[in-house]
DNA sequence: ATTATATCCTAACACAGTTAGGTAATCAAT
DNA sequence: ATTGATTACCTAACTGTGTTAGGATATAAT
């Protein structure tokens, strides 16, 4: 039979695709193993069990949500760049919906890999908002504010939360203006 | 045999502190008739499967969390309110992180009854925000702001995001006056 | 060419959810 | 109190999922 050399990147990019298909909820060690023409036993050459491929798939999206938002922030500053952020972190999780829930399946603290993976989403929002103040424990302060805003609107409009009259585009823009004012009045002095 | 005529309530509550007591990736109909002293099988004279015990969970917890979000509010205006709200909130999801957890894993346009729960809770958030404007839309608007802060930074610091030296009692309590700031220029004229 | 390594396989197991069909405890009606 | 209907619970079996053990063979190294 002839062999075709998989990798652990090649099995998690499918496993990916596979999750944002059909749902994260119905990845199963048999379907990834089936689109990559093997048996499902095979998949342990690759992978530990079904544990590791949940934290290298929460991995995954936290370095694709990553680079997404690094892109958004590049050449912007202070209220452009944080309404361009919003733009692009709502973008990714709207386009991802399945791979942006893989990132909160797994606790971080069960993987040095996912705690640095979210060390850099971190640290893009804290180098932005270091533009307001020096003062570092602000920073972290305003970077966990704004974290929360992002994931707690996203994370709530998945569920099914929002379904008022009202737009949830404009909603978000709002709140992101709002956030950027409170930014600019209590830090811009 | 000795029947000993369980409920549906019962089976519920049952499941509920087995969730709490061993974290929501671990519940099993197997342990859960254990506790009850039945058979697996004899669950499906109580629930339809486990799918609908997933929706029943998520519904309790949504509604212990409205009660104690609820009483947190009582005889309390504008931004005492608001910051007894998050305090409540805060304390049941540390309390009851797995039920909190619960809350998230279904998706609620899967049931009537899951939507209703939601609402009760932003019920609460939107009669006290409207003690800010009569503009029903901006309530809304800062309704699904507070949510998504509240939600955000508990969902953010349970997964393990929240690892840096300073405070994380501090930082929301900042956030939340921060907030109540925001409010009181932007709409209290 | 021979050895060694690593990829993939078959086979089997444990355990989870689910269904079908049966038994017996409870309840309602006479 | 006896009957009949209901229903709580059971046993047994099936499917699907994750996992392990041990074997075969393609590839790479010598």
């Amino acid at each position: 039979m002839p062999r075709q050399g998989l990798s652990k990147e090649v099995v998690v990019k499918e496993a990916a695709l596979l999750v944002e298909e059909t749902g994260c909820k119905n990845l199963t060690l048999h379907k990834l193993a089936d689109r990559l023409n093997i048996k499902t036993a095979s998949l342990y050459t690759h992978i530990s069990g079904i544990e590791e491929l949940y934290v290298l798939l929460s991995n995954l999206a936290l370095k694709q949500l990553g680079a997404a938002v690094s892109n958004a922030v590049k050449e912007k500053k202070r209220g452009e760049a944080i309404r361009a952020i919003s733009v692009a972190y709502r973008n990714y999780a709207k386009r991802n919906p399945e791979m942006y829930h893989m990132i909160m399946k797994v606790p971080h603290s069960h993987s040095e890999q996912l705690v640095n993976a979210g060390k850099n989403v971190k640290a893009i929002l804290f180098e932005l908002l270091s533009q307001y103040t020096a003062d570092q424990a602000k920073v972290i302060c305003f970077s966990r504010y704004y974290h929360s805003i992002l994931h707690g609107f996203i994370s709530l409009e998945q569920a099914g939360f929002f379904d008022d009259a009202i737009s949830v585009d404009e909603s978000l823009s709002n709140i992101v203006d709002n956030f950027i004012e409170q930014l600019e009045s209590s830090l811009s002095n």
